[in-house]
DNA sequence: GTAATTTCTAAACCTAACTTGAGCTCAAGA
DNA sequence: TCTTGAGCTCAAGTTAGGTTTAGAAATTAC
């Protein structure tokens, strides 16, 4: 139940979707400031309500949690995004969003001009090749992504 | 260097680009099961370079190794796949890329429709929308970008 | 025949984003 | 006042996909 001197975890997590658990750990993550009651329960701005919004939505657009620190932080005032910041905000999500696709399509691309030939350690395969491997991001062993091409040879 | 009797993990391993690591982990996965020569040490068929390339392509694809694991032993014979194999495999990538870059331009065209609206608490914007969002993954660690299937498990 | 390199095992460690549990306190309703 | 539910802290667990470390044994190179 909201009072009137700020609403509760439980209160924020109901009408977030959040658990519990996660906002206190977004609290140690930096992503949000309650300050506490009396007895020493956290109490949250209903603006908060938006702000955790916020952090889903750019959790939605592959961004992790420091990134969205950074986002919140850069708001003058450290306040939660209003319309205007928000407009400003989803260009850069726009943008990244668009590059993930692309990857995606180009992967994709990779893949019809594969299907049946066979290739798969040939030097020649752009799936195989691993300057295209290296181009890829998201989670998977490392020295993928930018470390050495090293000679290839079919065999 | 390659014996007549079989490769040894580090020629495998320069030969994929993969670390040692990562074939032994890959091994403990029952993604390949090299066998041992007199001293102890494992020795893998030349074919499991294409083996571990076909592991590298599917891991771009999204796939994990219980599902790559699936793959492999799907395969008549346990042998590694060939061109015929590939290319009916393939399908299975073609469809799960495919439903990848719906669920991302439909992110981006909500995105789209939410710039500079400043909707995000209400409940008729898109991208905040609860039912949305359970969509795509309930608990534990979220990987957001498309969904990764297997491995739900409640709390 | 040494020396150097590779490989072996097992367990611990890593990151991200959380969840779970133990043991205790605080707040609210009858 | 009693009782239940909500909240507190801190540590440890979870998942995926590995890497690192340590000490010993095998293999290769000279």
């Amino acid at each position: 139940m909201p009072s009137s001197a700020g609403i509760s975890i439980g209160y924020l997590a109901e009408r977030t979707g959040l658990a519990v658990s996660a906002i206190r750990y977004y609290e140690a993550q930096g992503l949000v400031e309650p300050w506490r009651n009396a007895g020493g329960q956290r109490r949250f701005h209903r603006a908060d309500i938006r702000r955790m919004s916020f952090i889903m939505i750019a959790q939605q657009f592959g961004f992790s949690l420091p990134e969205i620190r950074g986002f919140l932080k850069d708001l003058p005032g450290g306040r939660t995004p209003t319309k205007e910041d928000w407009a400003r905000i989803s260009e850069g999500f726009r943008t990244h969003l668009d590059q993930r696709i692309e990857t995606l399509v180009k992967l994709r691309d990779n893949l019809d001009g594969c299907i049946g030939c066979g290739c798969l350690s040939l030097p020649n395969c752009k799936l195989y090749n691993p300057e295209d491997r290296a181009a890829q991001k998201g989670q998977g062993p490392r020295y993928l992504m930018g470390d050495r091409p090293e000679a290839e040879n079919g065999h």
